[in-house]
RNA sequence: GGUGAUGUAGCUCAGCUGGUUAGAGCACAGGAUUCAUAAUCCUGGGGUCGAGGGUUCAAGUCCCUCUUUCACCA
């Protein structure tokens, strides 16, 4: 598979960002990912197109446009800019980057609906909604917030509470109020349209089945089907920034619709500009291969309403899609407040080589949907001892004998051990690239790399430098030689990663582009190179320390726009319709509780079932979740506080009859409250 | 709550369909070398492979239970 037999017509996409915010560390795994995958696809002669576009509609936009004060077209355009601008200089190279606001998207987007209703696939209902009665429009669920039904945070949104991480419908909500206008949302009815994807599930098993997926995808698509396929909402009403949906006035194509369209328009574009075959790409059975790069988070999109779409229109459904997993910084969750929510932007201002990046990635990713980490001392570790170490030093060390010594003239080297174990590793590499393999390609070049200096260890250049005789001059011109060949085929294989650095390379050894063909080839005797100037230097680790500084520092910046609203909620007192009277709070009855029993739940995640003694007949029997915090045999014995009329409840695992009390935050907890020496079991707390 | 992933040396990770004393890179220690922006080479220490059961002649690798971290769904 790996050399060019007839060369394969392949067709690529990355997962379009939105349109809303700058392109962040997390966006660039797969946008680099897929890059690299392009290049090494293009190396081998393949004919490849790649395409991208900002997503650029929805409620989102049209409410960030109009709060600062601009058209929605005005706000995607310098987007549209910024974001162009972040992969260019991240060294992903789009054959055309498009926007789904485009003519091309919106003729597709109608007439593949007009397809999908003339085969019977769309319906419509009539559902209620939130809307906003200030600013007449439906409210997505984001938009609408108040405060946690269960633990009673405020300013949370419609659909989880960022505090206790408790899920619930927005009706839930208590005192919800519209992001938008700050009004009581009311309910209202409205027909919204439908595709049909409860009737597509046959064909979607056969299609899962056909190999497009990757192992974990394909359990997660059982997992869907287990549960039976909704049909898919597809409609807006206005106000909405996309496209209406013909001969349904006032509806508009759900943003989720006309994205993945998107592909296509961005391609046909290509097409119009580059004189190619649209049809030969996307016709149902297209002979021609068809690739989606996504995070696993977008996989429901892409593996249930996409095909679908695409079968119940008439065209040709992707070869395969390729998932992948989120991104952590230093082992977690990008986080402003420890400045590791790091924009593509903010890396440039500080470490300036995007290559330092993508090589990293490139050494950590693989095929699979796992997740995975940069750590930002692992990061420096790893780019100073690959690269400029191992790699570039082979270059370093040896180009300037031949400079110096031999008027940067080569001798071809002939039967070289370790020139043939670099040969030989071509087909495993390009497996490895082909396969998504990356982390695997790399640790094999950076074998051959360690091999490559051992070599030049063994032959000691500057040993025969310094001894006198045309034979020593010989073998110093031989093992050097060698060495800038064996550089020119670490180069080779390095090039789908380090695009621009190995253009150097290319200049400095005097060849031709490299293409994966070009390991067959050797530099021949008397072949003139240039002069070696450094091409990479080391990071160092106070641009890293200096970027999450500056990154922190964004943040306490940025507030200060929402300041004169969040500041008097910290000092003022509460206003007086907060406040609880004495009697509210004595309808609590607390008390000193002595845990006689406690014990694991079987099949409970977070739950111990505690036995606790309250000086009643009877002992009372409590859930808990406080499973992640403590061992139950720790707690046998000790004294805490329970509510103890708190309406009994039937949980899943029997029957709870009150509440420990305990505290917790996002930093740590749970911690439940012991009282001081002293204290009984039964005392009331008050 | 359910489901899918995940846990291997100080750090970041390999370990395919179960098969000799569990690997790499970095870091660390000792030695060599000085061509190379302190890079390179050789040698070495270091792991009860998350925990506990089980299947097997044989398990990091298969099964069960528990546990860590992450994600998705309701």
């Amino acid at each position: 598979m790996a050399t060019v037999k007839s060369p394969r017509k392949i067709l690529v996409t990355s997962a379009l960002p939105y349109a809303n915010g700058s392109i962040h560390l997390g966006h660039l795994v797969e946008y680099i990912q897929t890059d690299i995958w392009v290049r090494f696809q293009k190396m081998q002669g393949h004919t490849v197109h790649y395409v991208c576009a900002d997503d650029t509609h929805g409620t989102p936009i049209m409410l960030r446009a109009e709060k600062e004060g601009v058209t929605p077209e005005a706000l995607i355009e310098g987007v549209h800019k910024e974001h162009s601008a972040d992969f260019k200089e991240f060294l992903v190279e789009f054959d055309h980057y498009y926007s789904t606001n485009a003519p091309e998207n919106k003729e597709l987007s109608q007439s593949i609906y007009k397809k999908l209703k003339a085969n019977g696939k769309i319906a419509t209902k009539t559902i209620e909604q939130f809307y906003d009665p200030v600013k007449n429009m439906f409210l997505p669920d984001r938009f609408i917030k108040g405060e946690c039904p269960k633990c009673h945070a405020k300013d949370q949104y419609g659909d989880s509470c960022e505090v206790c991480g408790a899920t619930y419908n927005p009706t839930e909500l208590i005192n919800a109020y519209s992001a938008v206008s700050g009004a009581a949302p009311i309910r209202k009815e409205t027909e919204h349209y439908f595709f049909k994807l409860s009737e597509c599930e046959d064909f979607l098993k056969d299609w899962t089945r056909s190999g497009t997926l990757q192992g974990e995808a394909a359990n997660k698509m059982s997992e869907w089907f287990e549960n039976g396929l909704n049909d898919w909402d597809i409609s807006r009403d206005a106000p909405y920034f996309g496209f209406e949906i013909p001969d349904a006035p006032g509806k508009y194509f759900y943003v989720w619709l006309d994205a993945p369209i998107g592909y296509m328009a961005s391609f046909k574009k290509l097409c119009r500009d580059a004189g190619l075959d649209f049809d030969e790409y996307w016709k149902k059975d297209s002979s021609t291969e068809l690739y989606h790069f996504i995070g696993k988070d977008i996989l429901y999109f892409h593996a249930l309403f996409w095909p679908a779409t695409l079968e119940f229109s008439g065209y040709r459904k992707p070869t395969q899609i390729f998932a992948h997993g989120f991104l952590t910084v230093n082992g977690e969750k990008m986080s402003k407040s420890r400045g590791t929510f790091i924009t593509a932007r903010s890396y440039l201002e500080h470490i300036k080589n995007p290559e330092y990046l993508r090589y990293y990635y490139a050494a950590k990713l693989n095929s699979s949907m796992e997740d995975i980490d940069l750590s930002l001392d692992d990061f420096v570790a790893r780019v100073n001892s690959d690269l400029v170490g191992k790699y570039i030093n082979i270059a370093s060390r040896t180009a300037g004998f031949i400079n110096k010594r031999f008027d940067g003239k080569l001798k071809a080297t002939t039967k070289h051990p370790v020139i043939e174990a670099l040969k030989g590793a071509q087909k495993l590499i390009a497996e490895a690239y082909e396969a998504r393999e990356y982390g695997k390609a790399l640790r094999e070049i950076m074998r051959l790399a360690d091999l490559a200096n051992a070599d030049v260890a063994e032959a000691a250049p500057w040993v025969k430098a310094k001894q006198a005789g045309d034979l020593a001059a010989q073998e110093l011109h031989l093992d050097c030689s060698a060495a800038l060949e064996m550089f020119r085929l670490l180069s080779l294989y390095l090039k789908p990663v380090l695009p621009k650095l190995v253009a150097e390379v290319e200049r400095f050894l005097n060849i031709a582009p490299l293409n994966w063909g070009a390991v067959a080839d050797s530099m021949t005797d008397g072949h003139q190179i240039n002069a070696y100037e450094h091409l990479i230097t080391r990071v160092d680790t106070k641009l890293i320390e200096a970027m999450t500084e500056a990154n922190k520092e964004n943040l306490t910046v940025s507030p200060q726009v929402a300041a004169p609203v969040a500041k008097p909620m910290a000092t003022t007192v509460l206003p007086e319709a907060e406040y609880i009277s004495i009697d509210d709070f004595t309808k609590v009855d607390l008390r000193i509780a002595k845990i006689v029993n406690a014990e694991h739940v079987e099949g409970a995640e977070k739950l111990l079932k505690l036995t606790l003694d309250i000086g009643e007949e009877k002992s009372r029997q409590v859930f808990a979740g406080i499973k992640s915090a403590y061992d139950p045999t720790t707690l046998v014995g000790r004294l805490t506080v329970m509510v103890a009329n708190l309406a009994p409840r039937k949980m899943k695992f029997g029957m709870s009859e009150g509440m420990v009390l305990a505290a917790s935050d996002e930093n740590g907890g749970p911690f439940i409250l012991s009282p001081d020496a002293g204290a009984s079991l039964g005392m009331r707390v008050k």
